[in-house]
RNA sequence: UCCUCAGUAGCUCAGCUGGUUAGAGCAUCUGACUGUUAAUCAGAGGGUCACUGGUUCAAGUCCAGUCUGAGGAGCCA
């Protein structure tokens, strides 16, 4: 048996009594020809391994450079310096795999993000992605355990699918016909769909939450976890042509019943985090900090990561109406010193810059906002009842984050089989290649609500990573797909 | 897609109003040291100044275009 190692994880853990083990890492430094530092992925920590001055030859000791892999055997000791408790007193080191120094990318110095991010299949052996992909890893696992607990089934909607019925954005196209203009064409010179591989046009899922209604209205409660793509040129932060998105569904809930779940759920999961990868968010807490530093007195967060994070976890998120918020931007010095670059009345769709007034300066909390103009909003949200002529609105809820903005979008879906046909036609949807979603509300139709919650943007929050390009092992945005 | 800024050594950057052989720190290599914590000390090697074209006696420096990256905006999750 080859994999008889323990991890450096558990080891650190251990309570040293000269106890024999064998350990599997990459190099991180080799300091002193006599210290190495050593990481298995397991955890930030590095194990330190002694290795005695005539252990090795010349041309061994030569081969241990940053990036090597080794397979040690040793005894674990209680360490003599101050930078750990226990550290392993080698006793045998075999190199796994050389690692040229003159040519591997991975300096034992600061790297910069963006360099990081060209050499993104080697970054992952760095403290911060290090980091930032085990926080991301457990809050997916977080997210599972979380629906699994409260009854719901994981459901697995289409990656390909041939509706873009919601209109959430430009679509890739999926297509086996040719691209070289011997495509077969109609009369009208477009493109015949009909002898494409499925018959008709299709592209990749912007969402799955009509197809997960589908499967709310037999199963109650759903939630769907998997990748959504969108060919919109935006070049941010915050967006990708290709991220992962969580859309629970649920039959029997209202909109209240809906902001008090995705709640529920963001708390549940950012504790989670803050029990299982402590260490992990020390460090991106540190990390933080150190960066912070490098900015303006002005442009500084109030909190650092850790103390955002439990301020989340321990306050109820505020709720307002639209138009309750809507009246707070009309009422507060910025508007009315003219800060706000686009003007403020009932009706827009808020700016990030309004989003960000609310969040970070008024409230400095999450903030629920709900009941959205019908206008802005999308056809499947439900007509709210007894609104003021010409102020319709909608039973949708957004959740605003500091920092990163809109987290979460959900709503209370129409049910009523009439109200929602009028909005289909209002919005131009084509009605007959609906009939699979309408049969919903044809067939024992119910109060129904769900939300979306887009993953990169939670680990952005969670980690405090500036950029979702780096919550992402490879990230997807215009002009760029390399690995 | 729009606006702003940037691209000089492996990395992070300096290089003034154009003017000798383009610099620094870190990394790498060589040597010394040996309980170090991004070890330390001494020395060495390392450059098509993003690309294409232009202005000029002379371009890393000025101009135009292209490409790439970053920040902000829009779209949104």
């Amino acid at each position: 048996m080859f994999n008889n190692r323990i991890k450096i994880k558990e080891l650190l853990q251990s309570e040293a009594k000269g106890q024999e083990v064998i350990v599997m890492g990459w190099v991180r430094t080799f300091r002193n020809n006599q210290f190495i530092a050593l990481n298995d992925g397991s955890t930030n920590n590095n194990l330190q391994i002694v290795v005695e001055l005539g252990l090795l030859n010349d041309t061994t000791l030569k081969r241990i450079t940053t990036g090597a892999a080794l397979r040690v055997k040793g005894n674990i000791i209680p360490s003599l310096g101050k930078g750990q408790k226990v550290e392993l007193k080698a006793t045998n080191i075999e190199i796994l795999g050389d690692c040229d120094a003159e040519k591997y990318p991975l300096q034992p110095k600061k790297h910069s993000l963006e360099f990081l991010r060209e050499i993104a299949h080697l970054r992952f052996r760095t403290n911060t992605f290090g980091a930032v992909f085990r926080v991301r890893h457990a809050l997916a696992f977080a997210i599972h355990q979380f629906f699994h607990q409260k009854g719901f089934l994981y459901i697995h909607t289409p990656i390909i699918t041939a509706s873009d019925a919601e209109g959430a954005g430009e679509t890739f196209r999926v297509t086996t016909l040719p691209l070289d203009g011997t495509a077969p064409k109609n009369d009208d010179g477009s493109i015949n769909f009909s002898e494409d591989f499925f018959g008709k046009s299709t592209n990749l899922t912007v969402s799955g939450q009509l197809e997960g209604e589908l499967a709310a209205t037999a199963f109650s409660d759903i939630y769907t976890f998997g990748p959504t793509f969108r060919a919109e040129n935006s070049n941010t932060t915050r967006h990708l042509a290709e991220f992962w998105m969580i859309e629970p569904e649920m039959a029997f809930y209202d909109i209240e019943d809906n902001m008090n779940l995705a709640e529920e759920f963001i708390q549940y999961i950012i504790r989670f985090v803050m029990q299982n990868n402590k260490e992990d968010l020390e460090f991106l807490d540190a990390r933080l900090a150190e960066e912070e530093k490098q900015k303006p007195q002005n442009e500084r967060q109030e909190f650092g990561l850790i103390d955002k994070l439990k301020f989340v976890i321990e306050n109820n998120f505020e709720r307002i109406t639209y138009t309750e918020a809507i009246d707070i931007l009309l009422n507060s010095p910025a508007y009315k010193k003219k800060k706000f670059k686009y003007d403020v009345k009932w009706g827009i769709d808020m700016q990030s810059e309004h989003e960000r007034y609310l969040v970070e300066k008024h409230f400095k909390k999450p903030v629920i906002v709900r009941n959205y103009p019908a206008a802005i909003k999308a056809f499947y949200m439900r007509m709210n009842e007894g609104c003021e002529e010409g102020k319709e609105t909608v039973a949708a809820m957004d959740i605003l984050a500091p920092g990163i903005g809109e987290i979460v979008g959900g709503s209370q879906r129409e049910e009523r089989y009439d109200v929602l046909i009028n909005r289909m036609k209002q919005f131009n949807i084509p009605i007959e290649e609906m009939n699979w979603y309408l049969d919903t509300r044809r067939f024992g139709s119910v109060p129904h609500a769900g939300f979306g919650l887009g993953f990169e943007r939670m680990v952005q929050f969670v980690t405090g990573m500036s950029n979702i390009r780096d919550v992402i092992p490879f990230a997807r945005t215009p002009k760029n797909c390399e690995f």
